[in-house]
DNA sequence: GTGGTCTAGACCACT
DNA sequence: GTGGTCTAGACCACC
């Protein structure tokens, strides 16, 4: 596991957490059934509370990413990681719109903004 | 002044009307000059607190949208909009840079973004 | 009376107005004796409420500069100009009373300071 | 963190806190990287309410002296403390140019001036 | 009437 | 426990 955190940033850290362990999974990094460290380990790794690594286990738990095993481990779910990909493309969708109704409360058009999506795509 | 309010969004208050008042004066429906609404009568307006108000009117001074003579009230600033405007885009280009980036995390191309674009363009 | 105001100062508009006077006093550009504006076409000539000005004088009458006959006018007191003078040099040193203690908390030595009066004095 | 506070000053309360912790940055007696007391602590040291120490914390962090850690804390600013001292240094010399104008509008002549300011070094 | 400041206490999110 | 936000009401200075 490798998680890089930003303590200044507005995004909480247990959020950063696990954005980059779905990441991890959707990317194939973590395979179906694999182990993860442990919630002390990790904590200790990434220098936080142990209670805020839990809270971002907890949420890909919920989200059908992650089955905990009490007194085992947590582990990757063995769900079609397809689905999980899905959530995430409609997540990005979503920051998408958002950002296309920014852009038009700034009077900017459609052509406006497929310019800025083709300079930003270059890079 | 048609302020509208989203008491069950994470969006603080404040942000959500000197977020408005912003786009007022991008587009040109508040001319430089122009009076707004005072803390208190935008506060009953709105049926919020005043200083909620106060500390939305504190950050568009901030940012030398707005100037505020004591005793008299605010006034959009005479400052060429065309730099608020600008802002503004910047803002804009990097909620679609963050965008990009995550949709890439998602292995999406290029191609997938662009259509993805295209189609929420023609709503 | 030649008054230049700053509306978006943190100085208040009548002390602006008073300071002015004040100046014209000791300087001599007006004399003992000699009247001043009436307080409304002093407003209206500086686009203020009348009240405003009245408070300037007001203040101007408190510190002996003024004298207002009831329905004829203000006038400039027969008081040696002279102990105002000196009112206002005491001022003067209280400022920089003030800028050399902060200059303190800067760290900066009295050396450094002769230093910064040297090269303002210049210009 | 020693603050003295002056209620009786038109200085607001929350300017006095930030003025007072930015001289404890520039002067070193609080060192980058260090915590600041909590913003219900302070307040309660100083009898004074919580939402007028986080004004003056918000305010250095908008000047980028201190950063604050939701949940955790408001730490100094690693940023170089040689750029707030340099800020600091710009206002003092504004503050010294605008004692040496009123001080010309009182007829001072530039000897006049260092005279002032050789006895007030004296002390 | 206006803005500028302050209080005392509340609820929430994050660690 | 920490900061982040909001409220309802108060007092003051200014116009």
């Amino acid at each position: 596991m490798n998680i890089l955190l930003n303590n200044t940033s507005m995004v909480p850290i247990y959020e950063q957490v696990s954005e980059q362990i779905k990441s991890a999974v959707v990317s194939g990094e973590l395979k179906a059934g694999e182990a993860l460290p442990s919630v002390r380990s990790l904590a200790g790794e990434l220098k936080i509370s142990a209670l805020t690594v839990k809270k971002a286990y907890d949420y890909l738990e919920s989200q059908g990413i992650l089955v905990t095993v009490h007194g085992k481990g947590s582990y990757v779910s063995e769900t079609n990681t397809e689905l999980i990909a899905e959530a995430r493309r409609q997540d990005v969708e979503k920051l998408f719109a958002d950002a296309i109704e920014k852009a038009k409360t700034c009077g900017m058009s459609n052509e406006d903004i497929k310019g800025v999506i083709d300079i930003l795509l270059e890079d």
